[in-house]
DNA sequence: CTGAAAGCGCTAACAT
DNA sequence: ATGTTAGCGCTTTCAG
């Protein structure tokens, strides 16, 4: 084979020019049955296959997507997230780059840059790290998508209504006959970070609205914490902890809301080591829907629409190629109350 | 800032030739220190950023490594793959392109065209699905390492001792008194596919050695069944069903031993279903130590070296790079046995 | 120490 | 309907 094949041996190989051989490869441009045959026979022939490299710079674009994942481990909501990309973008004849940044502003502007280099078609960030580096990337006029906590007004924003659902996951509680419900999660937005803390603000925001009749919020029932750890468990640790000081307290909740699934998990440990029943004794309620199908017992959560979340990503940044505009569209996709078992009434 | 800048432009305002301006930037052949300084300036003040197309179309050669993995759901095991791999090649200088599979043959070789039009330095395949696939890359002088479960003798594999771990484990379970061991599992290797069952053969080799001095396998207490379903939760379903039917039988198991921690997730699922203690009413084991950490009890497992598969990976394909030779290696790695909470005597 | 120029493989005018 | 050719942005001889 000496050497991997070009369009110049194909075309040498099917007695025609460089020319005709792109026409027949990107169908465009007459070319004569007979002609094309024999080309098609020559690409077979060499075992040609096009140089991305040198398309990508003759055509001044690039069909890669870049995709900046805010980690994988240890939640795999972004894994989803990534998957869904990957399936529009592959539907789309577009590839996905993808660079996992661990949740630190600097891997992030490293993969952006080398994205910027790749020179690719968009940028996705499956939640970016710093509102600096959307920015720069915004800056250099790449097409950007930030998906699920937005840190920038600039660019394409999707975002997930978690209300509703959250909501509904209360009522539930509510109609259970539960009245000491507690709620583990992740600080809700502060001022300075309204765009990315609203993840948290809304799950919050639902459980202290739907607690609103019940009473004055019993303080000692919220507990705040990191929702992603810099890649370690810490999540876990969180919800187990604060189960663990719940359940050994006097007057213990008989719910528990969480915000994520793994904190979900670290309750259940908690209740398990007590050898307390799940749902009979506790009622628990996860988010994110990631863990839930294999913890014990089946968990209720909120799924998010991660796969859905990534599509549209894709879509958006097509968007913004087709239409050259980098008006910053606002996307909101719902979450989805899933009811399964670890729910029960309130043990008297 | 009227397109992106190039090469040209530094040039330009540095009031340098572009041969200069390359030089600083690889730092390669001497150049002034004055002039050195001018350009460093000038390629801030435009924003310059390497075009990695040119680059890599001049050098002939990409900095990509190209990584086909398997999948990513249901089991995170190749995640963490990947953040190894993603990690050493970070440290060596070379980017990923990542390109998830989902076990399927012919979005697998889709895979591998693109990266051969990418003209990767490399392709890793987290464990390859088709043969040919890994023929095909090989064929064409593309430096190759299959991970895990090698599908073909060709390029680098990197491989784990499954069996130390597992026997471990096996005689854990024997020390504490257990007699009644049931099995759940991928089924072994069969003859034609010796190389990718490996994995299974030496899992259930090692049970079946370590049941040996105990009696007569009770086939009774062995399932096999599909590890890895096409991205579906099925090997949920299969640990699920296994230890129902076990657990509703005259003379059940006192421990399960399970291929995979999300079989061990169901089988944790149908104790707790029939409100069975776990460990005090049974005993369960996993494997690969993915969802290990989540579970209630924590679940004893063995841990597979996925990052370091990961790093390993990256640094055979450097290796192969720089010696030319396409000479299949084959590295072991160990697994570790992680003792944690779900395991404790035969119940008398 | 630095600049000019060739050319990587491909696409897209522009000819014919 | 097909061939010729000028670059895309970069690296790398080869001169100076």
């Amino acid at each position: 084979m000496q050497g991997i094949a070009t369009l110049k041996h194909v075309a040498e190989r099917a007695g025609v020019g460089v020319a005709t051989v792109t026409r027949v490869l990107n169908n465009n441009g007459y070319v004569a049955e007979a002609t094309r045959a024999r080309v098609l026979a020559a690409v077979e022939e060499t075992g040609y296959r096009v140089n991305s490299l040198a398309r990508n710079l003759k055509r001044q674009r690039s069909d890669v997507i870049g995709h900046l994942v805010r980690s994988t481990i240890p939640n795999p909501f972004f894994v989803k997230v990534a998957r869904g990309v990957e399936d529009e973008a592959r539907a789309r004849g577009f590839t996905v780059m993808t660079v996992n940044v661990r949740g630190d502003r600097e891997e992030e502007r490293l993969g952006v840059e080398t994205f910027l280099g790749w020179r690719v078609a968009g940028l996705i960030f499956s939640t970016p790290v710093s509102s600096r580096n959307v920015a720069f990337a915004v800056a250099r006029g790449t097409p950007v998508v930030q998906v699920e906590r937005p840190r920038s007004a600039l660019g394409h924003r999707i975002t997930v209504r978690n209300r509703p659902a959250a909501a509904e996951a209360m009522e539930h509680l509510l109609a259970l006959g539960h009245r000491r419900i507690a709620y583990v999660g992740g600080a809700p937005g502060t001022q300075r970070n309204e765009t990315a803390g609203y993840v948290e603000t809304e799950r919050f925001g639902a459980y202290q609205a739907a607690m609103e009749p019940v009473g004055p919020l019993d303080m000692g029932l919220v507990r705040f914490g990191l929702v992603y750890g810099p890649d370690q468990t810490t999540a876990q640790g969180l919800g187990y902890q604060a189960a663990c000081e719940w359940l050994d307290a006097p007057d213990p909740p008989t719910a528990v809301m969480c915000s994520s699934d793994i904190l979900a998990a670290g309750v259940l440990q908690a209740a398990h080591e007590r050898s307390l029943r799940v749902p009979a004794d506790l009622s628990v309620i996860g988010f994110d829907d990631t863990l839930a199908e294999y913890l014990s017992p089946l968990l209720t959560s909120i799924r998010m629409p991660a796969r859905r979340l990534g599509r549209a990503a894709v879509g958006l940044i097509v968007d913004q190629i087709a239409s050259g505009s980098g008006e910053g569209r606002h996307l909101e996709l719902s979450a989805e109350f899933i009811l399964r078992r670890s729910t029960a009434p309130t043990p008297r």
